[in-house]
Formats: structure tokens, sequence, C-alpha cells
DNA sequence: GCTAGTGGAGAACAAATAGAGAACCGTTCG
DNA sequence: CGAACGGTTCTCTATTTGTTCTCCACTAGC
């Protein structure tokens, strides 16, 4: 059976405190670690996972919420493999992309993807310095053709030009906001906005 | 059997007093470490480990408690992970590293972190936003006690706080600047700061 | 518009767990 | 002997924890 996000992100943090010896939390610990404020919410997501047989039933008995015992946990002999993406090639705002000839491959912790397909963009120019990102970091991208409003997305406009903006999307019109105050909103109609995959993580290096 | 968690830890307290060399403690002294005031609560969990089969039964005789033999603890069967990296805390300008109380493990690339030991800190506030560093971000520490101008450094500050600013050392004086404008570079005495690590990666999660 | 699926808040409940304190019993030793 | 020590058993109470429920927000799809 398929786990939805979240459900998959509770089991990743089991298994992360597994991994790191810590003893099963409780689930107001877990609130805790998750962000949320109710138990109730978070018990939902753990009955799920019982039922799909990856952690251990709980039975009302205050034991905390362990992990089943794993057979043997080996579709991962190289587990390396696993976090590598195409880095596809740099992205400078108004321009295409510019394509590395030969594909190269990065190393991406799962943390900072999603589950769906995902490639990596470097970054060229100061355009969205205000929101963090900097001339050379690498952004993980979702390959995807829609986007929540908020979201910052990769968007080729008019088929031409390919920036790094956020998206606001009204009835009619289509907003893109450069996270640079010297920068406009510039405003487009749908038909004009293709988008093709949204922010999900971004990395730098420091040297 | 499940073993909750006042069991656990008792259990882990045995076992660690039995690593150490220790005799076999009384119920008592059992009572003072654990924090306890009553020899009969503690019994109840010395009762349940004895029921797993996990420590000699008394029966009433003045030994103290002891762990049955174990049949073969295993060692350490950790792979140790070549990108897994701890998980110390949370940092925020001007307060003390909040460490987290049970040490998670977070994965890092290796391009993101350095040949030396690192760990990974997780940023609370703002005051590092002009440095493309924002709240909630992780970012990988190199374990390292001096720096060289212009490296963003974990400082110690007179023993108390800890931050992460950019550093400028010059002869007879320390130059801590936060990328903020806002808010003032500070001057020290060489001796009055502590340099605990220096800034060699950062990840960033969107959601 | 409507509807299903997901995700979260919060209240209320019952059971499991945890602890305090006291009394009881056997051993050891002055 | 009788005190001191250490293990045992008991009652009583408080807190924690898992569970269930209702209500609400958002998204996706029709």
């Amino acid at each position: 059976m398929a786990l939805t996000r979240r459900q998959q992100e509770i089991l990743d943090r089991l298994r992360r405190r597994e991994d790191a010896g810590a003893p099963a939390p409780t689930l107001d610990e877990l609130c805790g670690l998750l962000g949320l404020r109710s138990r109730g919410s978070l018990h939902k997501h753990i009955q799920a996972l019982v039922a799909a047989g990856l952690v251990e039933p709980l039975h009302g008995q205050h034991r905390g919420v362990r992990l089943v015992a794993q057979p043997a946990r080996e579709p991962a002999p190289e587990p390396a493999h696993e976090d590598l993406l195409p880095l596809l090639g740099t992205i400078a705002a108004g321009r295409p992309i510019e394509a590395i000839a030969e594909p190269e491959q990065i190393a991406v912790p799962s943390h900072l993807r999603s589950d769906r397909p995902c490639y990596v963009l470097q970054i060229a120019g100061d355009s969205l310095c205000e929101a963090g990102i900097l001339d050379g970091d690498y952004v993980v991208i979702e390959q995807r053709d829609h986007a929540r409003n908020g979201e910052i997305v990769v968007a080729l406009i008019r088929g031409e030009d390919v920036t790094l903006k956020r998206i606001l999307q009204e009835s009619g019109r289509v907003l893109l906001y450069p996270e640079n105050s010297a920068m406009q909103a510039m405003e487009y109609h749908p038909d004009e906005v293709l988008i093709q995959g949204v922010l999900v993580g971004q990395m730098r290096r420091y040297r």
C-alpha cells in the first residue's frame, strides 16, 4: 500500500531515530518533532503505518512508537545511488537553462528531495538572493507541471526564457515575484507561463 | 516482551554500570541514581525486567540487582554510513546551542562537508538572512578551533553565548559580523572568542 | 459548484504507567 | 536480643499515553 507524503515523512523520522539509537518516542514527542500540536492527528498517521505493517501495533500500551523488526532491509546494496540526481545545468534569471553537455550526477540527501522525479540546477546570478538562494547554489527541482500559490517554480515564459520565481496564480493572470526588491513582479497570461518544476530543496557549499 | 520506557531506562543504566565495572547496586542505590524515593516503585520495574528474562531473579537475597549473562550483545553492526552526520541541535544568534535530547542523524552529501569531523546544526532566527541562511536551514559545521578571516564560524563568546557569524581577526581584536545590516558588528578581545567550528555547507528544504 | 482524500486542531476518555509511603519479613551483626 | 539493612508486598494517587471523536482547512478532480 502506498504511503501518503506525511506518512512517509513520519516513517523516515522513526527510522532515523532508531538508527541513532534513540528510544521509542511517545506520540507527544513525535508531535513535537514534526511540528504538530494534536496527538489525535498524529495517531491517524501512525494507524496507517501500523496497517501497512511498518510500525508495531500499540494496543493502548504506553510503549512508544516502534518500528517492526525489519526482516532484512536489503533492497539497498548501493544506497549511495539512491541519492544521485542529474545536474542538468545552470539557471539564470531571464535566460534559458544552460544545459551541461555531459549530464553530471550530484548527491542529494533524500530529505531535500521529494518522492517524485527530481533534478538539480545550479544558480547563476542574484535574482533570488532575498529568498536565501545565492549565486552558485544548487537547487533541487521536482518535475511537475503545476504548482501551488507561493511555491517557487521553474517557469518557461512564452517558450523562451526560464526563470526561478515565486508564483501567484489568479483567475486570468499569473504573477511571478522575484525575491529581489530591486526587481518588479511580472504579470502574464496563464497561457504564457509553463511550469517545469517546483523548488523542493537547496544546497550550498562554502570553501 | 516489549519494555516500557522506564524499564528500558533502568536496564540501560544497569548495563552501563556493569560495563563500567561497578558492583551490583541495591534497590536503594538505584533509587538514588534514578531520582526515585520509593524502593517499592523501583521493585515493580525490576520485577518486570526479571519477567522479561533480562535481570537475575533476586529471591529475597541481598545480592543486589544483576543482569543475566547476555547471550551475545552484538557490539556494533553499524556500517557507519559515510553520509550520516549528527544533528546536534539548533543555534540562534546570541543563545547557547539548544541541544537535542536524543541525538539524531542527518544525511549530508559528501560535497557539502569536509574531510574532517563535521556536525550539523539547525538555524533558528534570521540573523544570517543576508548571507542566504534562513530560519530552519541546516548548516554543516567542520569541527575546528581556528578560522581564516572571512569564514563563517560557530563562536563561543565569553563562555556564554554561541553565534554563527563571519569572523575577522586582527592583531589585538576580533570582529564578528552578523550578515544583517540592522545589526552591529561586535568587537571582542581574542581571549573572549572561542571558535568551535567553521561553516562548510548548508541545506534547506522547501515544502 | 460538489465531493473525496489528506492533514490538522482540540476535547474528552480509559487504561497503562509511575511514584509515594507504609508495613512486613528474613538476614546479618553488634 | 534487637537494631540495621535490603528485598517484598500492599494501597493509594497522579500523570502520561493511546484512543476516539468532532470540526475545520486545503487540494485535486469532476
